[in-house]
RNA sequence: GCGGGUGUAACUCAGUUGGUAGAGUGUUUGCUUCCCAAGCAAAAUGUCGCGAGUUCGAAUCUCGUCACCCGCUCCA
């Protein structure tokens, strides 16, 4: 058995074409012509994303004495996103170039030219934009002010050295929808674009009703929406997207050790828990932070199309917690009984993209290889995310095989999801469970009737061995262990 | 959003100078009773992405639009 090397563009048509096929992923609303950027988890994908799921939530919540797990509401007060910086700061200034039709963020290309003056040796010169783009966000009309300084400085696109601008315009990332029957102003709500405030402003709910004390962490795996300017790689970036992140609270100055350890256990959950080769991840370190963070890292992941976040690790100081205090007029301060001290709590974040995952993890066993002289397409999924576990396959449909395979199904049907197939050959069976990544195929033959064993056959090898029948589901659990 | 490309069956694709669609794979049923996509016989599945226009007639030509892919860009 070999495996053949693929040609990474050739994977992506051909994962998309197999989610689809094989019922993982379909395009959203295909029959009226789908929707950009937006998919439907099929049967086979929905059981696999839950095993995601629920893997990253025993990971994170059950099995931590301090950490607890919430389910926000999608559209909260509007105030919350004032105050988390996104009304802000998720609106993106862009400005177009008309000759060569290039879209630019303005933000960036100020920031370019800062610094290409700095390389240049020009100091005061940067300085002296700086202080002028700076000011820009208190202006009266800042975008305005951007492209007055744009057109100031005659700064030209960093690819084209074109510089024939339009006027810098407003893009707001939110999704935006009225709350109430009449469409005014006064009942705007968003759809959040990131779950993470709903665990900031539940932080004194979630600390009291558990009883929690510092350090200790609320986890939360939920929809989130963003109206992407550029959208694609399939699953990749969608405009509505699901996050597992978990906030981790801890007494300020304790921050850096607490990332150290995150950044450690949550790179061993990919190893070792999804069994993702190590070779695919790779370590960012973010040298431009957020407006909340003063430490970064993802882990990224080696995608068909390039080398992508999965999952950023952001120490986010004191930021949202200082803000929510700040806007609703409420305490954020944590008190520790023992040594009487007050503080607002320092957040280690990890946020996991839960599509890009299951992208990352369908692409990293996405593989071709050749059993008996045969080429076939096998899904070398973790048992512990494959959506089916075992199929049960009867050698013949008559003589009884077919009658013992399905009782078989059906006592395995109460431990995991397991399939019954007896439609074709044997071998075609096989390839069909390759296909969607089955780790066991349950045989009975004709000594399953005569002695009450069956053959396992594994997906990996295609090697077989023989086993009891009544012994089958302890062998698959203690395989997936 | 811009530039380039693509859009025909579930998938991969043919389809000639405009004359209303085919193949392979897959699926279903039957035979074969079989351990790695075997064979035989049947069958089902098409708004030719969508909408206009030109034409006696459009999968084919024109325009618009939608979706996907690649690049720019952005991000979890």
């Amino acid at each position: 058995m070999q495996g053949t090397s693929l040609s990474p563009d050739k994977v992506m048509h051909k994962l998309v074409s197999l989610a689809k096929r094989r019922g993982f992923i379909f395009p959203s609303s295909e029959i009226y012509g789908g929707l950009s950027s937006c998919f439907d988890y099929g049967p086979l994908g929905s059981e696999m994303k839950r095993n995601i799921k629920e893997l990253w939530w025993n990971s994170m919540t059950r099995r931590h004495q301090n950490i607890v797990g919430i389910d926000a509401s999608i559209m909260m007060n509007p105030t919350v996103w004032e105050a988390s910086g996104h009304v802000a700061s998720f609106n993106d200034p862009m400005i177009d170039d008309r000759t060569t039709k290039r879209r630019y963020r303005a933000d960036h290309l100020i920031e370019n030219h800062i610094e290409k003056l700095r390389r240049d040796g020009k100091d005061d010169e940067a300085l002296r934009v700086q202080t002028v783009y700076e000011a820009c966000g208190a202006a009266e009309e800042p975008n305005r002010a951007l492209y007055q300084l744009i057109f100031d400085e005659a700064i030209k696109a960093p690819d084209t050295g074109s510089g024939d601008w339009t006027e810098v315009r407003q893009f707001n990332l939110m999704f935006q929808c009225n709350m109430g029957a009449v469409a005014d102003s006064s009942g705007v709500v968003y759809l959040r674009p990131e779950t993470a405030q709903g665990i900031f402003v539940n932080f004194h709910n979630v600390r009291e009703a558990s009883r929690m004390k510092v350090p200790f962490g609320i986890a939360q795996i939920g929809k989130a929406f963003r109206n992407e300017i550029v959208k694609g790689n399939f699953i990749f970036r969608m405009v509505e997207f699901e996050q597992m992140e978990m906030q981790y609270f801890v007494k300020p100055g304790t921050q850096a050790e607490a990332f150290e350890a995150w950044r450690e256990e949550r790179y061993q959950w990919y190893t070792r828990q999804l069994g993702i080769r190590p070779e695919k991840l790779h370590w960012y370190k973010h040298d431009k932070l957020a407006h909340y963070a003063d430490l970064a890292y993802d882990i990224k992941f080696e995608f068909p199309f390039g080398i992508e976040e999965i999952e950023g690790i952001h120490s986010r100081t004191d930021f949202d917690l200082s803000r929510h205090q700040e806007y609703s007029g409420k305490n954020m301060e944590y008190v520790d009984q023992l040594t009487n001290e007050r503080f607002i709590p320092y957040v280690v974040e990890t946020s996991a993209g839960c599509d890009r995952l299951f992208l990352a993890i369908l692409s990293d066993a996405y593989s071709e290889d050749v059993v008996d002289g045969e080429e076939r397409v096998v899904l070398k999924l973790s048992p512990k995310v494959a959506p089916v576990k075992a199929a049960v396959l009867p050698l013949m449909k008559k003589g009884g095989m077919g009658e013992a395979a399905m009782k078989l199904r059906d006592e395995l049907a109460e431990s995991f999801p397991v399939q019954y197939d007896d439609a074709a050959s044997i071998g075609k069976r096989y390839r069909r469970q390759d296909e969607i990544g089955t780790p066991f195929c349950i045989t009975v033959d004709h000594q399953s009737l005569e002695n009450g064993t069956v053959t396992v056959r594994f997906r990996d090898t295609a090697e077989q061995e023989r086993i009891d029948m009544s012994q089958t589901a302890a062998f698959i659990t203690a395989k997936m262990a």
